[in-house]
DNA sequence: ACCTGAACACCGTTCAAGT
DNA sequence: ACCTGAACACCGTTCAAGT
């Protein structure tokens, strides 16, 4: 039996099947080289719509959560986290994506989502809850821990209905180390 | 031309070939199977071993970093982060294995490797470093900020001589959120 | 311009047969 | 007990041929 459209979402993009998907689409298993030179260029574009739904995500969750940046890095936050372990099989394929010197087109889309964080960052450093300095580095540790926390939950180490809790611990515990120690 | 043994290492051991292998060893392609029921047995005895290193790895970083628990923790995270970003492939087929209700052994493997964590948060927590309570819960957050800066570099989006700062930054902010606010 | 379908070199897995 | 090698059903990729 072969893994069913379901299967490729929650795991496993890496193994999907250009000859299936032809199939499935009721075409022949050499037509989707037309439109996609090979395999990886296919998965390159799976990534690339990817990150512009993630940006579109986190833009909606920003924009919907008031004015105070606690509550919009709260509401980031949690829509990051919340991409992360429903579609882990294409956040997985979209860092593996940079990873190998993201084809432009890609690296553009990437920076379009994630500047809805650096403006969040930004807003924070204007209110005085983060430290000055550049916000890509300002951001990093904050990004890394975000990440790092959708990795437990599609590793299986924490449990879903754990994730707010965890996300809304880890945002505060942060921005109590952020805060000058005066 | 086929991927080189050494490609398996830095990117990639889900495209490691059972053909392949057994190629390599000059033995017939289906004398593997004697040894590894399926594919995914020897994926998990891979992982398996990797735990193993990893927890012997992290045991003689803290061991080497004297008595103090903020040492300790920093020689650990570096550990941790230097094993994530040699062994990218590595770690992320023991992080799967997790994922799809690891087999007993592996979980064993994994549980042997991780406890040198928590008897690092537990000397953390009787030093009044960290807060108390369940150390897997006290030190998740923790975890998942170390896990994600190792995402972010096999992920590309640091520089791998940036690292050692990074991980440095991110214990002392995660240790300055930890103080008792008094 | 786009699709078809045979062909090639690879897979993982199964299994009868050898020693 | 362990290995061999043919067989099966799948891949990705290439390419001549069709419309």
């Amino acid at each position: 039996m072969p893994p069913s459209p379901a299967r490729w979402r929650e795991r496993g993009l890496q193994e999907l099947s250009l000859r299936e998907l032809a199939r499935e689409v009721g075409v022949s298993h050499g037509a989707p080289r037309r439109h996609f030179p090979d395999r990886q260029a296919l998965l390159d574009a799976l990534a690339e719509a990817g990150f512009a739904r993630l940006g579109a995500e986190l833009r909606r969750a920003v924009d919907g959560a008031g004015e105070g940046f606690e509550a919009r890095l709260q509401a980031a936050a949690a829509a990051y986290v919340r991409f992360a372990t429903r579609d882990a099989a294409l956040l997985e394929l979209m860092f593996a994506g940079k990873h190998r010197e993201a084809s432009g087109k890609l690296h553009e889309a990437s920076n379009r989502a994630f500047a809805v964080l650096l403006e969040l960052i930004e807003q924070g450093q204007a209110e005085g809850a983060l430290e000055p300095g550049p916000p890509e580095r300002v951001g990093l540790v904050l990004f890394a821990t975000i990440q790092g926390i959708a990795a437990l939950v599609t590793g299986g180490m924490v449990r879903a209905d754990q994730l707010d809790e965890l996300v809304a611990d880890a945002i505060a515990h942060f921005l109590r180390g952020s805060r000058a120690p005066a």
